[in-house]
DNA sequence: TCATCCATAAGGGAAAACCCTTATATCAGC
DNA sequence: GCTGATATAAGGGTTTTCCCTTATGGATGA
């Protein structure tokens, strides 16, 4: 897994360096962006983001604008907004869209603090849960069209004998099948089987 | 499905009533409130709630205050915060601990009416998945202690015989167990038994 | 053209699951 | 003491799965 790394970002830079330093008396990496598409721009900062700590009003891309940007790339990482001119809809909609918290400024240090580690507590876990999930339609990605076939039928808890008569084939062919199957997905039973197809979410429900 | 209602909170009875007249024209049943105590004390009204649509400032138990028990219950309802004194942090808090929306006075009618209309929808979802948790549940708790020990082997992919070392009894004894969890659990495959469990989140992960 | 992957299929045997019945011992409640 | 639920166990037979090998035809690709 990536090093965390905490994105700060303000166009102000007083309030940018404080808050930097604030966050690195966690013992946190931080990197500090005076824009949102400066942010943007650093694939190194997309790529290990744990957090993100941002201003709502900035010249250029604004931080709503931003969150919708990162959104949009289906980027896991929690947002805290911190603003000094925030509105009651403009916190509402932040929230709607998943933000992780809307700070107002002047905030106190500590619930920063304490919100950036819960939201870096809740980045890794995600980034777990994505990197399991990855791994688990990387196995179901080898599999050919035929073997999925026979998955399907196996999940559903068809017997070889109804899978064979589903697919007009011989219960012999299911058999090699299920066993590739078995192989592909490093599982060895049928419980273990049924439990990663439904956690990943490939079962249709 | 009991009948769905919506819950209107505001301690000022013009805004009541025009609240509930509007959210009628959708054709769902209103119920309205002069103040968060009545509707704690109302348990028709707790039981079929679909949506609350909550005042935040009022005298007596707040809007706030009125999530905080309802969340205390666990009740399911979305609850959609109307205010016209919001400040930032209220409506972060309010959206952290789960609000579906936080709209300020005065509000466009038409975006109170939608977001009632998705409320309710997830309102009937939620329902849903409860009395289908419910229910699973409840057959699991019908399961006894050595039949649960048999079950969890064979969610674990367990073979009778492994299972039966595992629990220090015979292979007979555990096909017994199995039949019944089978059975009690009212499925006819190992594939169906395991999603099931999975998915009621009785299996530790 | 040759190699590789894929889908198909079969034989054969070991292991396991499934389904039925019967039976004993314990324990709780009426 | 009887009843019912529970946990234990076994016999016996059928079905299914599991694992091995072998084999053919088609498609893909170097």
């Amino acid at each position: 897994m990536d090093e965390p790394l905490v994105c700060v970002v303000d166009d102000d830079d007083a309030v940018r360096l404080s808050i930097g330093l604030l966050i690195e008396t966690l013992g946190l990496p931080v990197r500090s962006f005076a824009s949102a598409l400066d942010v943007l721009a650093d694939d190194d900062a997309l790529a290990r983001a744990h957090c993100v700590v941002l201003d709502v009003r900035m010249p250029g891309l604004s931080g709503v604008g931003l969150q919708e940007r990162l959104l949009r790339l289906e980027h896991s990482a929690p947002i805290i907004f911190v603003s000094a001119h925030g509105d009651v809809p403009m916190v509402a909609r932040a929230m709607r869209e998943g933000a992780f918290d809307f700070l107002q400024k002047p905030f106190n240090e500590q619930v920063l603090l304490d919100r950036v580690q819960e939201a870096v507590q809740l980045a890794a876990q995600r980034r777990r849960d994505g990197a399991w999930l990855a791994d688990i339609h990387g196995r179901l990605d080898s599999l050919t069209a035929r073997e999925r076939d026979v998955m399907d039928g196996m999940v559903a808890g068809r017997l070889n004998k109804q899978i064979a008569e589903d697919l007009g084939i011989s219960m012999k062919t299911v058999e090699q099948h299920r066993a590739r199957v078995m192989e592909k997905l490093q599982v060895d039973s049928l419980a273990e089987l049924v439990r990663i197809v439904v956690r990943s979410g490939c079962d249709g429900g």
